[in-house]
DNA sequence: TCTGGGGTCCTTTTGCCC
DNA sequence: TCTGGGGCAAAAGGACCC
């Protein structure tokens, strides 16, 4: 498929204000959080730059293609991405640089149509259909996207335009970086057939395992088995949507904003640790996290649960649900620690814990029959004033006892307060 | 090669009720 | 009274995505 030379521009085939028979885009920023990283370093363009944790456990979050030339691509350990590039440049990533960038794009997405579907900071699906009219055909609206945001971001980004989601984004997925390729209604098996089948959307690599195992390497494959058989081999629900997907069927529309449906925190320990006491807090430092956003965003969940890692990988849930929703961190915290003490760990080494809380709903719909005198109702009021310090004098202003670090908990300490890490 | 942190969705198992 | 099984919700695990 050529890249952007499928159809003269402005001769329409199909409805009118359509050249394609397409409606969706997909847009999906070049190396977002590294091309971020770059608008503030200009110095450092041309280079190989990754973005990733400093730790020794830590993983690429995004790669320029320089980097990537070496290999180095996202989730890479960032060891393995040193040793495949020693030139690179690691830079920590700046979270706050990526929001506020996401929601530049997500504005000029916007402009264009309220159909915006953000999947992640750096990618969104447009539904089209309405702006045709004003702004042209799919194809000229996606490169009006793309000049807009480089002429007023800074940085590149590539747009899939099809009659699907899922086709528009592997159409994204093949024009990169900064890129537009149009797949047209006529042309989309044609595309899909060939590519091999880790290209689907929902296959990763233990289903691209699963297939090959069958015979089946590309998209056409699976297209040209029965269904019963991907059923079989991969569950009713996977080996039905793989089928769909491999001739192009795919019904989901563009919904411009999902509610959450579980909200969490969890952390990798920099190294395994044993000791229950160090593992209650952190439950408590997660525990609170979580609950805080969830007020923040006005919300309650039923569902508490636990994560825990274990130093081999393997990963296990315990989780338990409240007769109440909750926003409250005492109780998400109590309940967090119950799960953990009923595993009677005897001092596994761990890797992980988390935090999250599921079945969520709004809390104004939620029937509050907490504030007659149950017990959340005294811990909420007081988290609630915590809400408001921490607006005002910032984050971690006030916080639970067992979370105000001691001389003795070591180095991050030390060098919050004094600056420097000289002992 | 040694694997983050935020999520979603699907499947299987289990316990409960009738 | 015992047993089977349908239906359901919760729990647990796992694959996957960015």
């Amino acid at each position: 498929m050529s890249r952007g030379q499928l159809r003269p521009i402005g001769t329409p085939t199909g409805p009118p204000g359509d050249d394609t028979g397409c409606t969706v885009l997909h847009v999906d920023m070049d190396a977002f959080f590294a091309s971020v990283e770059l608008l503030t370093r200009p110095e450092l363009r041309g280079l190989p730059v990754i973005v990733g944790g400093g730790g020794s456990r830590g993983v690429v979050l995004s790669a320029t293609y320089e980097a990537r030339a070496f290999g180095v691509h996202s989730a890479m350990p960032m060891m393995r991405a040193r040793r495949l590039c020693p030139q690179a440049v690691v830079v920590p990533p700046s979270s706050g640089a990526y929001s506020r960038a996401s929601a530049n794009v997500m504005e000029v997405f916007r402009a264009v149509t309220p159909l915006v579907e953000p999947i992640s900071l750096d990618e969104a699906f447009l539904d089209v259909r309405g702006a045709a009219k004003r702004l042209g055909t799919p194809r000229q609206i996606g490169e009006e996207i793309r000049a807009t945001i480089e002429d007023e971001q800074g940085i590149t980004c590539s747009v899939g335009v099809a009659t699907t989601k899922f086709v528009a984004k592997l159409a994204s997925a093949r024009c990169k970086p900064d890129g537009l390729l149009v797949v047209p209604a006529g042309e989309v098996v044609a595309f899909l057939h060939p590519l091999p089948v880790g290209a689907l959307w929902g296959v990763g690599e233990k289903t691209e395992e699963v297939l090959r195992k069958l015979g089946l390497h590309t998209v056409g494959d699976i297209a040209n088995t029965p269904v019963g058989t991907l059923q079989r081999a991969l569950g009713p629900a996977v080996g039905a949507h793989l089928s769909a997907l491999s001739w192009g069927r795919d019904e989901r529309s563009v919904v411009p904003h999902e509610p959450d449906k579980s909200i969490g925190a969890e952390e990798t320990f920099a190294v395994d640790v044993d000791d229950p006491t160090v593992i209650a807090r952190e439950l408590l430092r997660l525990s609170e996290r979580t609950a805080a956003r969830l007020r923040a965003g006005g919300q309650v969940g039923r569902t508490i649960s636990i994560k825990i890692r274990f130093s081999d990988f393997t990963t296990i849930t315990r989780s338990k649900t409240l007769p109440e929703a909750t926003d409250v961190g005492r109780t998400v915290y109590e309940t967090a620690l119950a799960l953990y003490e009923a595993l009677r760990l005897e001092r596994a080494r761990l890797r992980l814990v988390g935090v999250r809380v599921e079945g969520i709903a709004d809390e104004a719909v939620q029937t509050r029959q907490l504030q007659l005198g149950e017990k959340d109702s005294g811990w909420r009021e007081a988290e609630q004033a915590v809400d408001k310090a921490s607006r005002r004098f910032g984050a971690g202003a006030v916080r639970p006892a067992a979370l105000v670090r001691t001389e003795q908990d070591g180095p991050s300490f030390d060098r919050h307060i004094r600056g420097k890490r000289d002992r």
